[in-house]
DNA sequence: GATGCCGGGCG
DNA sequence: CGCCCGGCATC
């Protein structure tokens, strides 16, 4: 790998971003849990402060305005004023959008929530450090005006896919400091969770995921006796979208390209997906920034995996060695599939006559493992 | 295994 | 574009 250090980092702060601090703490209930937390997290944040200097002037920065905001301590909040203040936060957060770090569409202050998400949509921030992937306003498909349920215990076990069982808080927010950019540490209460239907012409939006599985179910997999059955294929076909208003590059992430063994990549399932037009690939390369085509390699197979996804009626197991197969696979270049290749020349070639051993007398073309100019057929 | 050469990377 | 090479098909 040309960038391996880089790469593991990018990956690793997605991770992060799937898991701030906030929703941690929403799901702790117990007092000192919290304040534990709250300790480690500055314990880090000092370790992280003697290595990096340059980064701790951004983290104080984008602390400096985020704690005089929400930075209020969550210990002593029962979880009615958390989601308080998960609202106040996310109002402000979404007026601090138009920081230097994030540049997003400028946004009213008086805009609702929704209303601004709707309005701007997702637009690739060139300047973001997390903007690999370019996300596409969902535009006419998706509802994103769908209410949106408070952060449950459903959303949060959606963060934690099976394939990163140890990817605790602890690396997640290692990760997030170390990175060259870091994140706003407290962007804790703007962050929405929905699930979108990524079947052709649905782009439908629901708030959970079970919901999105059986709709999956019922109305694309035609499965309607078994509606209470999963396979997983439908993980297959839809994806995890996070809302976050706080910052567009947060969108950007929300597609979930964490791990080639996520166990819902933002798939593409469609017959026609090969078709430039319609595929989702193709939109998001349209968007790309110059940052994102230097996006880390893994990033790029999911790119790949859209092109050449299969058709939705195979049956493909779920499961991480068939995702890392069909990584493996998709990220090959496309051969020929079909007898293009001219059939091999009867007569000697100038590696036969001249021999390796007179490789300087071979005809240019054979030099460079081209077809032979000098003897052609 | 040897050979021919396509596809693609690199400077 | 020149140069080179990986890798596949064929001998």
């Amino acid at each position: 790998m040309t960038f391996p250090a880089f790469q593991q980092e990018d990956v690793k702060t997605d991770i992060s971003q799937k898991l701030p601090d906030q929703q941690f703490l929403l799901f702790t209930t117990k007092e000192e849990d919290l304040k534990t937390a709250e300790t480690k997290k500055t314990s880090r944040v000092h370790e992280y402060e003697k290595e990096n200097t340059r980064s701790v002037c951004l983290l104080e920065q984008k602390r400096k305005v985020v704690s005089s905001n929400i930075d209020v301590p969550p210990a002593r909040k029962s979880p009615e004023e958390l989601d308080m203040d998960k609202v106040t936060a996310a109002m402000v957060l979404t007026s601090l959008s138009t920081s230097p770090l994030v540049r997003s569409p400028p946004i009213r202050p008086n805009e609702s929530l929704n209303g601004s998400w709707k309005e701007g949509g997702f637009v690739p921030s060139s300047t973001s450090s997390s903007g690999y992937w370019s996300w596409n306003a969902p535009s006419d498909q998706s509802n994103p005006s769908t209410p949106s349920p408070p952060l449950s215990a459903d959303s949060f076990k959606a963060f934690r896919t099976p394939s990163q069982p140890d990817d605790g808080i602890d690396e997640a927010e290692t990760s997030n400091l170390l990175f060259d950019e870091p994140i706003p540490r407290k962007r804790k209460n703007s962050m929405k969770v929905m699930f979108k239907c990524l079947w052709k012409n649905c782009g439908k939006v629901l708030s959970t995921a079970a919901g999105i599985q059986k709709h999956i179910r019922t109305i694309h997999l035609g499965r309607v006796g078994e509606s209470d059955y999963s396979d997983g294929e439908e993980d297959f076909y839809y994806t995890e979208i996070r809302l976050n208003t706080d910052s567009v590059a947060d969108g950007l992430s929300s597609l979930s390209p964490v791990s080639p063994s996520l166990a819902s990549p933002p798939s593409f399932p469609t017959q026609d997906a090969i078709r430039p037009e319609t595929s989702c690939a193709k939109t998001e390369t349209k968007l790309m920034t110059p940052l994102s085509r230097s996006a880390p390699t893994n990033l790029y197979l999911v790119h790949t995996d859209h092109a050449y996804q299969v058709s939705p009626t195979h049956n493909r197991p779920a499961g991480s060695g068939e995702q890392k197969q069909s990584h493996t696979v998709l990220s090959s270049p496309p051969r020929v599939a079909f007898g293009l290749r001219k059939p091999r020349g009867e007569g000697k070639k100038c590696r036969k006559v001249y021999g390796m051993e007179n490789r300087d007398m071979w005809c240019t073309a054979c030099r460079w493992k081209k077809a032979c100019q000098r003897f052609i057929d």
